[in-house]
DNA sequence: CCAATAATTAGACAGAGTCCAATTCCTAGA
DNA sequence: TCTAGGAATTGGACTCTGTCTAATTATTGG
């Protein structure tokens, strides 16, 4: 526990994180993934083109998609879908419900451990549940 | 409650419902939240405009946006944001949930009533939820 | 080292949603 | 009934997110 809480997401264990989920580590996808996950926060397509590309333009639009919908699929990171507009992608992949200030857009994790939902339906017998997505949408109290 | 579960929505009960959310009744509103309410269902911006121009164009796509937004401000419909294309328009303003068929795009209410949902933290002082959406996402077993 | 395969790329494209200035509609008052 | 002024609607250009494709470049196993 105490050795994953203090674990610091360097550049080196990158690759080491890629070839963990069958992904093969290139320098693109390196850069990505350092940007989510020493970040450890949410961030959009767009976000995480501008942080990779920050001083030298290295990495393609098309690339940033590719790869986030990669390390989707490998279940690597999560994706989370609150505003409209677009996609945010999410490195913590524990069960997690958010919180979601809908004026400035910030996104707060939740942990599932603490919350109980009770009383869903049963899913008929051919369907299976992909995933359960809790959105607490809050604001600032006006005056 | 009997009442209500027979009330069907009518051309003519929609200004009433529009006057009756602080909103002037013109062709277009009505027609509009006629889509919506006599179908019960859950539509895009995309299906609305189809549906209210199915015979003769008559309706404006910046007129669908206005009046959408419009009546989701005024309350009389919800956001539903699960698919991160498009966003979904739902009539029902009464507390529930969704399943969402992912596969399909299909999404089903689930009441509210029905769901407990326990352990969220405590918001400070100077927040307020909003909303909170609970989504069930599934999918259809492979083999 | 070389061939085969995997990854990346620029840029065209698609679709949802926004914006704006011009027009049309509606209503209240004379 | 007529009219002025505010409210609503409109077409179309525009923006933004995300996808696609065909060509190029890396990588890797033998």
């Amino acid at each position: 526990m105490e050795s994953h809480a203090v674990m610091h997401y360097r550049r080196d264990n990158m690759a080491d994180l890629l070839r963990s989920h069958d992904i093969n580590p290139t320098h693109q996808r390196i850069e990505i993934a350092y940007a989510l996950f020493s970040r450890q926060a949410h961030l959009s397509a767009d976000q995480v083109m501008m942080i990779v590309n920050d001083r030298h333009a290295e990495t393609s639009k098309a690339t940033v998609y590719n790869t986030l919908k990669l390390f989707l699929e490998k279940g690597m990171i999560r994706e989370v879908i609150v505003d409209p507009s677009k996609v945010f992608y999410d490195p913590n992949i524990s069960p997690h419900h958010h919180l979601y200030e809908v004026d400035s857009g910030e996104l707060t994790d939740i942990d599932a451990h603490q919350v109980r939902i009770e009383g869903l339906p049963e899913l008929p017998e051919n369907m299976e549940t992909e995933g359960i997505d809790l959105i607490i949408r809050v604001r600032r109290k006006k005056a």
